[in-house]
DNA sequence: CCCATCAGGCCAGGATCCGGCCTGATGGAG
DNA sequence: CTCCATCAGGCCGGATCCTGGCCTGATGGG
């Protein structure tokens, strides 16, 4: 029987619980010796899990931080709370585990099962993407999709809407996912144009791994790397913001409600400061920041930031502003 | 040796890459024979993992999904990625997955190898939580330990502010951790008051778990769950705003980019729909939807709501207006 | 001081596991 | 269409491992 193998799974599984275990509680729940268990746990350890023991009248056993993760035993819950949190992250990329975060939801959507996965999308309608406005929300599943099939090197078909609204059909092997600031890339080798090509993952739609194994292509140019890549398309697509904004309010405070990535702040007084930075982020999205500081500002540059604030400035005016006779219906 | 349930692991960790194994592959990793192997992918199936298997030429073993969850091996990337996913999340509380988001960060937490840990605070940083203005930011670690109360009953100590300001010492006995909305409560038994309370996570600073267990102790009036006693107590401290909106454009548009939990549009013409519909968020979570529904509309109520839509959108106008610089373009 | 817990050695019997060899079935590529 | 790579699984012999039971010690709390 399987039953060794079996046991240590629960075994992991019971510890995992935030709470101590006496080993006789252990034999009960799995049926088996007092004895056994303790080897169980030895076995354990050696696997490189640290089980801590505390001895005494409430002691017992507890699994705490090693070195390496442990398996991590999930309830349905759990797992579905783990699938929202990491879809609803999906969108507005962290940076530093963008791809990891993808990768991560990808090998849990693999074995989500079925019955757990209506609710994963029901509960994440529930949430809208806070997204920018422009409207370039992503499906996560566009992105586990794509990350599958980077990971399994399985070519991938997939439609695609250029920059000028023409519309294609590819077929692509891809090489890595990339998110920059807040949109996603996919570096892959267009097979009908016969080179490298980025991708917007934003505008590609109905991805899905044809079964066909590729063996890894070699980039371009020597040393480069997908990241270089892409920035050098990237440089074509995306405009780089030059912002130039003052606060006014302590650069401590404001530095507290902005994100990190957005630059540095100087101090410019007692209370105020600038920030000035480029970013490859959209007008809305830095609109949006700028406007969850909480203090008053003032735009100096770019232009189109400047635009949009007066734009988001006026309709809530108005919005506030109750033009009940004005000219709608 | 505690080999062979060392190698199912492996095993299990193979088989969740998003990709194909071809068996002899699998036995030259592990290795054992392809014998040996056939026997473990025997064996995880018994143990209700649904291992598939494709035949051909470029077939091979892959984990799909199943009817329970197996154990997840993450790498340290996507560890990190899972707890900074979850952290972030936990501040604006997904409704419905609320108390499991925080279950599976605690336990995932219980785990994380130390070295990991200074990335994921790291990052965590360089996201700032896009809370409400309120500032009532929650920290990650106040839930989890919280949490790991709750399912341990360990007593628990922790400072609170009360709403009038005082600030107290309390020593209880957690009994669940609920969310509204984008709040946290806490809902214990308060051991100095002899009592059931809830609390505002938010307000509580530095919970430790004293390692006294307690039993579980009976809810007051019979029949009560804990987020009823929360929903009685609620009423006192949180109001509630009765929302009354018209957007200029259609319902179903409108619909796709505001939360559900706000409440359902009544369509009130072709390019026009109201919504109508109480809240517990506060004041400025709903202005903040609403601004980035991204359409015109005019808020009808409640007052502190238009009002704060006006301060809004003064500041951002002035910010736009540039009052100060005259020339750069 | 006593009791609960963890830690681990020793032993015997039985279950399990491994490798190797075999036969069939199945699907893809040339 | 044919060939090949893959999965599926039966059988067997020998080595290995696992379990339960019993024991002695150590440690921490009430």
């Amino acid at each position: 029987m399987t039953d060794t193998p079996a046991r240590l799974l629960r075994l992991l599984s019971l510890l995992q619980t935030p709470r101590e275990w006496p080993g006789s509680e252990l034999a009960g729940r799995l049926e088996v010796s007092p004895r056994t268990i303790r080897r169980d746990i030895d076995r354990l350890r050696d696997l490189g899990y640290p089980v801590e023991a505390s001895r005494g009248s409430v002691g017992g056993y507890r699994l705490v931080a090693g070195t390496a993760m442990p398996p991590l035993l999930l309830d349905d819950e759990e797992a579905v709370a783990i699938a929202v949190g990491l879809r609803a992250g999906a969108g507005h990329a962290i940076e530093g585990v963008d791809e990891a975060s993808v990768r991560a939801l990808a090998k849990l959507e693999q074995v989500l099962p079925a019955r757990l996965r209506h609710r994963v999308s029901s509960l994440q309608n529930a949430t809208v993407p806070l997204t920018r406005g422009d409207g370039a929300t992503i499906d996560p599943r566009t992105l586990t999709v794509i990350a599958s099939a980077v990971t399994s090197r399985e070519r991938l078909r997939f439609g695609y809407l250029a920059g000028d609204g023409a519309a294609s059909k590819r077929q692509a092997e891809p090489y890595r996912l990339v998110s920059t600031g807040s949109r996603w890339y996919l570096v892959a080798y267009d097979l009908d144009r016969e080179d490298w090509r980025t991708f917007r993952v934003d505008r590609v739609s109905e991805p899905f791994a044809t079964g066909a194994r590729f063996a890894p292509r070699e980039l371009p140019a020597g040393g480069e790397d997908g990241a270089e890549l892409l920035a050098r398309s990237m440089s074509r697509l995306q405009p780089e913001l030059h912002i130039d904004v003052t606060f006014e309010a302590a650069a401590d405070v404001v530095a507290a409600r902005l994100p990190a990535e957005l630059g540095a702040l100087e101090p410019s007084g007692e209370h105020s400061c600038r920030l000035r930075t480029a970013s490859r982020s959209s007008v809305e999205w830095v609109a949006l920041r700028l406007a969850l500081v909480g203090c008053a500002f003032e735009a100096l540059g770019p232009p189109e930031l400047v635009e949009h604030l007066g734009v988001l400035g006026d309709r809530l005016s108005r919005a506030a502003s109750r033009p009940s006779a004005a000219g709608r219906t």
